[in-house]
DNA sequence: TTATAATAGTTAGTTTTCGAACTAATTATA
DNA sequence: TATAATTAGTTCGAAAACTAACTATTATAA
């Protein structure tokens, strides 16, 4: 049994605050670069196809965003409409999908990241960015354990 | 000009991919402990009185979590309906309007941290939660630094 | 082998957030 | 001092996420 001071409990708080300013900064930006073509979610899945490079299924992405499966259907969909992924049914297993990059979504994700890339180096200009990639593996690590204890809570 | 290298640019990308990650993970932890008395929005601005221990505007507020006036305006008001802040206009500046908790908000928020704190640890047990106490400093000068360039890009 | 349970994905309805535009009050300017 | 600009807070409508419940398909068990 883990004992946590009230020390500690308070860091804890403080550090998950800050977590959610950070994403609302971080999301708020991206809808100011991305705007009107892609919304920073379906950035994010665009992202995850160039560094994944084949086809995975719907369910497969929401849960690596930690999203749930109803929020990664309409995000699809509107990658979909605007031809950047294309979808097509599992042959095997008729319930399952297999979505993939088109070379629309691969072109679409390159100018994107050409609109966000000078935004964010002018935003982190000064800042010492090098200690955000010190940090990473500590975010890494908490994702996957608080992951894996919610997976374990739910049983299994 | 500060030149961020492609790796750099890749692992600032991971890291704000690990931040919204990790914050939709807390806010659904956040959910199930306090549902259905207080929304995650809700506690935090309670937190926040209770570090504080004095009658703040809507609007600092809405700034301390970086949020936009409407929807602070909403979460203060349902925090009004329920008795837990008390907010009454400034003699003053008649445009102004000042939010203290109550006593009500204060047993509500010491009842909320007895429900969010075991299921924390249980969540948090086996991690290096110093790990955390020890990265926070990054996040918070980050957060500070996106804020100020945020406001500077805007015309201060 | 048929009935039950589990899984993949979608639909529908709710909640929370936002931006734009508004009212009211104060401060700065001509 | 009259007018314009700014500031505080709210109302409204839209976007994006969630949960619950549904259909269709596959796997498991009696």
């Amino acid at each position: 049994m883990t004992v946590i001071s009230e020390e500690t409990t308070d860091a804890v708080f403080r550090f998950f605050t800050e977590i959610g300013i950070l994403d609302q900064l971080a999301k708020a930006e991206l809808v100011r670069a991305l705007w009107p073509d892609l919304s920073p979610s379906e950035f994010g899945v665009l992202t995850h196809f160039i560094r994944l490079d084949h086809a995975i299924t719907p369910t497969y992405l929401a849960r690596a965003f930690q999203m749930a499966k109803p929020s990664m259907t309409a995000i699809l969909s509107k990658l979909e409409r605007k031809g950047l992924v294309a979808i097509r049914a599992s042959a095997k297993d008729r319930r399952r999908k297999f979505v993939a990059l088109t070379g629309a979504g691969r072109a679409a994700h390159a100018e994107a990241l050409a609109r966000v890339a000078p935004l964010m180096t002018e935003r982190l200009s000064g800042f010492d960015v090098e200690a955000l990639a010190a940090v990473l593996p500590v975010l890494s690590a908490l994702r996957e354990h608080m992951d894996a204890a919610r997976n374990e809570a739910d049983g299994l």
